[in-house]
DNA sequence: TTGAAAGCGCTAACAA
DNA sequence: TTGTTAGCGCTTTCAA
C-alpha cells in the first residue's frame, strides 16, 4: 500500500507535449481539440494512469457536484430508506454525497453543520430530518444562510421553501375511510409523539373523518392515546383503550411497530382480531404481512421520498446555474401519496 | 438566497493590516502569533462572518478530514444501523462522510468508485458491503490501488486487510447450544442464503454443536433448508422441514424476519411454540419481543461494528500520518462477539 | 512574531 | 486548435 505520488495535469501535459489546458479538454471532452492531439493525450493519460483531482476541480469551478444530506433517526428504518432512495438518484443523476446525522431530531443548533456543509462548496443541501417540536425554529432566522439551494423533507408546507413529504393526512383519512367502509363505527386512534409533525397529521385525518362520516362532533379523550413510535407504547396504550372505550371496534394506529404489539396484546387478552377489533397500521413495513393477522396497513413509499428530493434538488441547483441567479426559485411543496394495503387485520373473510 | 460572494482569508487579510500566512495562523490555533494580533484578527473574522474553504484546506494540504463509505442494501435494517455507527463516531472523532452505494451486493466493478473518492482525497476508505458470492474477488488485484488505509466489514478475515465482522460461527454456536440445554436432540436450520458469508458461519457453528453435542455425524440433507433472508422464504422452509423432518423438536433460523414467519405457520399449523418447537433467530431487531411468542434471538451490535470501523480506521491513518509511512501497518481483525437474548420462543414457564 | 513566495491541481478567459 | 496568464483559497517553507 505504498503512498503513490499523485499523477497531475502537468506532467500528462509535460509527457505529451501539449499545454495543460489542453489535457483539461481533453479530460472534459471538449469539441476544440484536434483529434490526433486527443488520441496522443489520452494515451498518456491512459499509460500514466492519470485521474483527475475532484478536490482541485471544485476549488477552481466552485462547485464541487455533491450535496450535504442531513439526516437523524438511522437506527430507524424509516430515515433509512429515504436515504437509499437518495444515494441511488444522486448516484444516477451523477452526484456526490456528504453524510451528517444528527444526534436528537431536537437540534437547532445547526449553525456549524451548515457551515460545515458549505466549507466543502456542497452545490445543494437535502434536509431530511424530520419535524418534531420546535426543531424548524432556526429557520426564521438562518435561512439566509443557506446560500445553496435546500429542500426539506417531512415537514409542514411554507411558502419559503422547497419541501417533499408524504402527504399522512391523507394516509390517515385512508385508513379510516376503510374502517368506516366496512361498517366499524367505534373507531379508536394511538398517536404517534404529537410533537412530531407526521403524527399530528395521522391524527387529524382520524379526526376528519370520525367527524364527519360518524357524526362524532366531539373527539373524546377516551378516543385516543398519545404513544411513542415504540412497539412498547403500542401495548400500554392499546390496553387503556380496552379500559375507557369498551365499545371501541377498530383502532387506527399510528405505526407499524405499535399495531405489532398491540395485535400481540389483545390476542394474549382474547380480543379477536379482526372480529372484535379491526387494526390498521401505519408504514407498510414488509414483515407486516407475516404479522399475526397479517396487518392492514397504510404503506408510504420513504424511497421514493429521497428519490424526489434528489431530482427537485437537482433541477433547482441547475437552473440557478443556468439562469446566473438572475431571478428567485419557486419554492415547491411536493406531497407523495400514501397507499392503503388492505389485510387480514380489517378484512373478514 | 442570494449568493453571497465568498469572504476569503485574502480579505481579513487586508482588513485586519496582516498577511494571509498571519490570517492562517489565527483559524489554525498556532501558537507563533502576538495575542493582540490574534485579538485584532479575530474580531475581523468575526465582524465579516468569514469561513475558511474545506476544498482549498483539504487541495493544499492533500488530506480531507474526510472517510469514504462504501455500503449495500440500505434499505434493510443491519446496514442502515451498521450506518449510524459510522456517522456517528466519525462525528465525534472529526471526520467527515463521502457516501456511495452500491445497487447490488455482488459488484467487482468497483474502479470508478474507489476513482471517484480517491480523487476527492478522503483519508481512508470504510468498505461496509457485506461478503457476498465473488464480491471479494476485486481485492486479488485491485488492492495496490486502495493508497488510502480501509476497513473491511462483515466478511471473512484475511491476513492482508483490516477487518470487523460480527463473530457469525460465535452467534451460531450460543443458538444451538441454548436449544441443546434446554433438552432439545432435533435441531434444524434455516439458513440465509449460502453466498452470504454470514449465513455459512451460522450455519457452521449449527453444524459444529449438532455434531459435537448431539452426535450427529453425518448432516443430513433433510435437517436444514437455504432460505433467502426474506420473510417469505422462512414459510416455505418450515413448511418443508415440518414434512421432511417430522422428528424436529427445535429450529435454528438464520435471520429475525423468517424466525416470524417460521412462527407465523408453525401457529397456523397449530404447532406449539415452543412446546413442539422451539425457535430461535438471528439479528436481535426490536420488534423480536413483541412476536408471538416473544422470540429468542441472538443480538448483533451493528451499531458497534459501525463504530470500530471508524476508531480504527482514525487510528491507521493517524499512525501513517506520524510515521510518514516509514512502516507498514499490521492489518487487525476484530471480531465482535454477539449475544444470545433468551425469551418464550425457546423457554417453557 | 510576521511576511513573502511558491505551490496544491485544476479551469476560465483571452490571445495567438 | 492550442497555449498563456491568472486565478480558485489555503498552507508550507523560508527568510526577515
Amino acid at each position: 500500500m505504498a503512498e503513490k505520488k499523485r499523477v497531475t495535469i502537468h506532467q500528462v501535459a509535460r509527457e505529451a507535449g501539449v499545454s495543460r489546458q489542453t489535457v483539461s479538454r481533453v479530460i472534459n471532452n471538449r469539441p476544440d481539440v484536434a483529434h490526433e492531439t486527443r488520441k496522443r493525450v489520452q494515451e498518456v493519460i491512459n499509460r500514466l494512469g492519470y485521474q483527475p483531482s475532484a478536490i482541485a476541480r471544485s476549488l477552481s469551478q466552485q462547485r464541487s457536484y455533491s450535496f450535504g444530506v442531513v439526516t437523524s433517526g438511522l437506527k430507524f428504518i424509516g430515515p433509512s430508506r429515504t436515504l437509499n432512495g437518495i444515494t441511488e438518484k444522486a448516484e444516477e443523476l451523477g452526484y456526490g454525497l456528504l453524510l451528517k446525522e444528527l444526534l436528537t431530531f431536537e437540534t437547532n443548533d445547526i449553525q456549524p453543520l451548515l457551515q460545515w456543509l458549505l466549507a466543502r462548496q456542497v452545490d445543494g443541501i437535502i434536509w431530511a430530518v424530520p419535524q418534531v417540536g420546535e426543531n424548524r425554529l432556526w429557520m426564521d432566522t438562518q435561512l439566509p444562510e443557506l446560500s445553496v439551494p435546500t429542500i426539506f423533507l417531512t415537514m409542514e408546507p411554507r411558502k419559503d421553501v422547497s419541501i417533499v413529504s408524504v402527504d399522512n393526512y391523507l394516509g390517515g383519512r385512508l385508513a379510516v375511510e376503510h374502517l368506516v367502509e366496512i361498517g366499524r363505527r367505534e373507531i379508536a386512534h394511538i398517536s404517534g409523539p404529537l410533537t412530531w409533525w407526521e403524527a399530528r397529521e395521522r391524527k387529524r385525518g382520524w379526526e376528519t373523518v370520525i367527524q364527519e362520516k360518524l357524526d362524532k362532533k366531539k373527539i373524546e379523550n377516551r378516543f385516543w392515546v398519545e404513544g411513542t413510535w415504540g412497539p412498547g407504547s403500542g401495548e400500554r396504550a392499546i390496553r387503556k383503550l380496552l379500559d375507557e372505550y369498551p365499545e371501541m371496534d377498530a383502532v387506527f394506529v399510528g405505526n407499524d411497530q405499535m399495531a405489532l404489539s398491540v395485535m400481540q396484546v389483545a390476542s394474549s387478552l382474547c380480543v379477536k382480531i379482526p372480529f372484535d377489533l379491526a387494526v390498521v397500521g401505519f408504514d407498510g413495513i414488509p414483515d407486516t404481512a407475516y404479522y399475526w393477522p397479517p396487518l392492514t396497513t397504510v404503506y408510504q413509499d420513504q424511497y421514493q421520498l429521497g428519490c424526489r428530493a434528489v431530482s427537485e434538488l437537482v433541477q433547482l441547483v441547475e437552473k440557478r446555474r443556468r439562469t446566473e441567479e438572475e431571478f428567485e426559485d419557486k419554492p415547491k411543496q411536493i406531497l407523495i401519496k400514501p397507499e392503503l394495503i388492505i389485510r387480514e387485520s380489517s378484512s373478514i373473510k
